[in-house]
DNA sequence: TGACAAACTGACACCTCGTCATTATTATCC
DNA sequence: GGATAATAATGACGAGGTGTCAGTTTGTCA
């Protein structure tokens, strides 16, 4: 839409230089800034200031702040899909895989720790950022529940009710998160890894190993 | 300290009165907005459109929304306390005691549903807020890491870290809450529970009953 | 009823936001 | 290299929310 194939712009890597310098030089300091600091604190004079560039100039890259978090949100949601995979891929003893994935997602966890905790802050001030989560995180509802009920089918995880404990296992994760990783200094991530999955594990598979 | 007793301010209860009454409408007309909108669209301004008095008024008996919400919190913070004791007085079998508490819980949860869900918008945009609720949960935290403790101390609960299950318990209850009651509609309750219970039972003491 | 304190109000200054019309800077083509 | 579009950046503005204050109204007690 916003390129029409009739007519292209005759944009070479050159020309688009500048404005991709500029905007990555925004995202970039509001990583600085999140890092340590609370998205309620984040205004566009302040971002801005960093950048060298006027205020006005942070609105021909985002309409608000909160498109920007949603610029972070989508590069989150790249790492965790690909982190969460092998328990969902369906190879070799869920158990197994099942570890394998939670140690992935408390890795990425941990490194995004800050940025996860400034998402979550900022979804509750902007209605199209919360719907942006709230779809994030209900097909990860789905997913996990789908997993669950492929494993009751063949009779590994015993009958309960398999979107509810999803969606619990899933919101416990957001929370411990926030809580361990999102400022810092953040806690040790083995550890945190250890009580998730002795928790998924325990509730959907009653064992450990 | 707001009341030095030397020099009691000659206030009978006739002189409150009013002033109680402006503020009891006041909260009344904010629980009444927040149960269908978000925190984020609730202005002074449309708060004090309801009472009938002016919107400086306010000011008199909170010094920001923020406070208010904090006032909310409170209230809130009583009833779960009394909602969750069962499982803490340490009467009766373990497990049927934490299951009364977690009904409990869930109960007072749904009831105050949309409530939660606006304390916990508003927590992420004040620091003094979000430090009131964070005392809140790290107190419940601290609570149910020692009664952990107390059942491993006599082998009724096998060796964990206490207070890292503690925290995602806990964080696991707070996320379903606002997930599943947050918002009208809101879920079955007795499903909600009944997932919650599983989880913690098979978590800390490996049986459903 | 008079007088005092509490409750309330209109008006103000402040701040941040998002949007202009306008200017400056690029990148491309001849 | 210089002309010329297109893109990027800017100063200035109105809108809307906040919190405060001096001053007015209301209510209570002596």
């Amino acid at each position: 839409m916003s390129r029409p194939v009739t007519q292209l712009p005759p944009i070479s890597e050159n020309k688009q230089r500048k404005s991709a310098q500029t905007k990555q030089a925004i995202v970039t300091a509001a990583r600085d800034f999140l890092w340590n600091k609370p998205f309620r604190e984040l205004t566009v004079r302040e971002l801005m200031s960093v950048t060298g560039t006027s205020r006005p100039a942070f609105y021909q890259y985002f309409s608000d702040l909160h498109r920007l978090m949603e610029h972070l949100l989508e590069e989150l949601k790249n790492e965790i899909l690909v982190a969460a995979s092998p328990w969902f891929s369906g190879v070799g003893d869920p158990v197994e895989s099942l570890d394998r994935s939670l140690e992935g997602l408390v890795y990425v966890c941990y490194q995004n720790g800050p940025f996860v905790r400034a998402i979550l802050e900022a979804v509750t001030m902007d209605s199209e950022l919360e719907s942006a989560w709230n779809k994030f995180i209900s097909g990860f509802d789905q997913a996990v529940c789908e997993k669950i009920q492929q494993d009751q089918a063949v009779g590994l995880i015993p009958e309960m009710d398999a979107m509810q404990v999803s969606v619990s296992l899933n919101r416990m994760d957001v929370g411990v998160t926030v809580k361990n990783f999102g400022q810092l200094p953040r806690s040790n991530p083995d550890k945190v890894a250890e009580s998730l999955k002795r928790i998924w594990k325990l509730t959907l598979y009653g064992r450990l190993s």
